[in-house]
RNA sequence: GCUCCGGUAGUAUAGCCCGGACAAGUAUACGGGCCUUUCGAGCCCGGGACCCGGGUUCAAAUCCCGGCCGGAGCACCA
């Protein structure tokens, strides 16, 4: 809650050509794989710039390519906006208004501004390379409305006949010259099925989407801004206003593709088994991984620009954030990885109340019973030489009389935590529980070397209190670091960070 | 290849439009210290950058030109 408060605080640059209430920005996801971590970023910036002036946000999906469109992806997106806590105010998707665009299409048709086009895809390509108009571009306007309806009625087959706007063949901007509006697809849709098989191309569904959603502003990457002056265009043409945009580059976690490409290539490869590998940056990929919404939205407000440099993100720079928001409110536990047996001489066998926070104590207590046997951490273990005294944390210090990599004898030394003495977490032989936690790490090593080491998986014991962590809580196992619990059955967490 | 756009510490950014208080701010990472019954958090300190070369100017990170490097687009995808 409070730190809620402290994200919305946190300024914004102010948006061009803005008024309060009549901002209406949109998140427009193209439903042909999961949601992932850039399109969480862009729907933010849209969702808070409607947030900041009091406007509204419009959930669009841009499902134009009936070949590329799934259903499961839909829920994808919405589930994964929920997740971010962004509300949008208006929801629709563009292949519920074929109509319309065939409306629309018709209207400019008839202006005169666009016409249908036999030349084979090859030609097309090199005549638009060569600045160079074909010779469908002269037909007459009712020429043209045949052949639209030809095309409608069936007449021709995917690939034999396009819709193309007239633009500029000269136009240095190439996606002016002559660009394709509507094609043939012969391919069920899985929203509207097998109804239509003239569909619109994106520039001409988005910008006349945008149009009737009134559109104010539109935040998104660069590779589009080549494509900014052909919507405007379209929307003149039908008498609609333009928006504002706001463009910025693409942008990459170090180490790890955001493609669909690049991460299906993974899954082919058997390095990752599903899409929601913690070490993907998919919606689903963060989740697990114990990356809140909240540092995600952070990180997206303060920590980027609209800079046009091509930009490779750290993920220290999210993890630092969301590390803030997690200390203090996860819970401790101990856990031992690679752990090694330790016997204590001298130590009565006895139960401890111990908090699982240090400083937060809404978090409560915890009761951890022992006898002269424990598990402590291989990893403290190499540290160890006899006679060292070290202190099992809130217990009691220990005198190492024989330390070993197979199991140490100590005897209970009096005093408490002292300056030299390390502390170490450590978990009662005989209550332990077995538990795996899977640690992610970036899955490319400079770039395009695969690490072979992108997910380690670390056994060890943990206390028994752990069987009170439900799956998705995220606790601090001490010494160790940040774990979302992924699986009670299995005992499996996933290190978020340290 | 053509067109467009960028280049501030390891990383990400502020500043650039409207040149001067910028011997460049912040976050993160790193090093050191303090604190702490965690190697977490917190606190303090430290090193670290204006791509290069010219020009304009009393004055350039900021304006101009050239170079180098990087990115995007050049679909009957979005």
């Amino acid at each position: 809650m409070v730190y809620e408060k402290k994200i919305e605080e946190k300024k914004l640059p102010p948006l061009p050509d803005a008024v309060r209430g009549r901002v209406v920005t949109r998140l427009p996801p193209e439903p042909s794989g999961y949601m992932h971590i850039g399109h969480a970023m862009s729907g933010l910036l849209n969702y808070a710039y409607a947030r900041m002036y009091d406007g509204k946000v419009w959930l669009r999906f841009e499902d134009t390519d009936p070949r590329k469109v799934k259903l499961e992806y839909y829920e994808s997106f919405r589930k994964g906006y929920k997740w971010l806590k962004i509300e949008w105010d208006y929801e629709k998707n563009n292949s519920e208004d074929i109509e319309l665009f065939y409306d629309y299409a018709e209207k400019i048709i008839e202006l005169g501004r666009a016409y249908v086009c036999f030349c084979p895809h090859e030609k097309i390509k090199s005549l638009r390379r060569k600045g160079l108009e074909c010779e469908h571009r002269s037909q007459d306007i009712d020429e043209n409305l045949k052949y639209w309806k030809m095309m409608h009625d069936g007449r021709f087959r995917e690939g034999e006949a396009i819709v193309r706007l007239i633009g500029d063949m000269k136009s240095q901007n190439t996606t002016m010259r002559d660009p394709a509006i509507f094609r043939i697809v012969e391919h069920s849709h899985p929203i509207v099925g097998a109804r239509y098989h003239v569909w619109p191309l994106y520039d001409f569904a988005a910008s006349i989407e945008d149009g009737v959603c009134n559109i104010t502003h539109i935040l998104r990457t660069s590779e589009f801004a080549l494509r900014d002056e052909l919507q405007n265009y379209i929307r003149d043409l039908v008498g609609m206003s333009n928006p504002t945009y706001i463009e910025y580059s693409r942008f990459e976690f170090k180490g790890t593709p955001v493609s669909k490409r690049k991460l299906r290539a993974i899954i082919e490869a058997g390095l990752a088994e599903r899409w929601d590998d913690p070490r993907f940056p998919t919606i689903e990929g963060l989740r697990r991984r114990g990356i809140l919404p909240e540092a995600v939205k952070e990180f997206t407000l303060t920590q980027t620009g609209f800079s046009y440099a091509k930009r490779e993100y750290d993920w220290s720079l999210l993890y630092s954030l969301n590390r803030k928001i997690l200390d203090p409110i996860a819970r401790r536990f101990f856990f031992t990885p690679s752990p090694v047996k330790l016997k204590v001489e001298e130590l009565e066998p006895g139960e401890i109340t111990i908090p699982y926070h240090p400083t937060n104590s809404s978090l409560g207590m915890r009761k951890i019973c022992y006898t002269d046997e424990f598990y402590i951490s291989s990893l403290d273990v190499e540290n160890m030489k006899d006679r060292d005294i070290i202190r099992l944390k809130y217990l009691a210090n220990v005198k190492i009389v024989n330390a070993s990599k197979y199991e140490v004898i100590g005897v209970r030394s009096g005093g408490g935590p002292a300056q030299n003495i390390p502390i170490i977490q450590w978990v009662p032989l005989h209550r332990s529980l077995k538990v795996k936690v899977l640690v992610p790490d970036i899955l490319y090593l400079d770039g395009e070397k695969v690490n072979p080491e992108s997910l380690r998986i670390i056994e060890g014991y943990a206390e028994e209190n752990i069987v009170e962590v439900k799956v998705d809580e995220i606790v601090q196992f001490e010494r160790f670091g940040f774990c979302r619990c992924d699986s009670t059955i299995d005992r499996i967490f996933i290190k978020t960070h340290d």
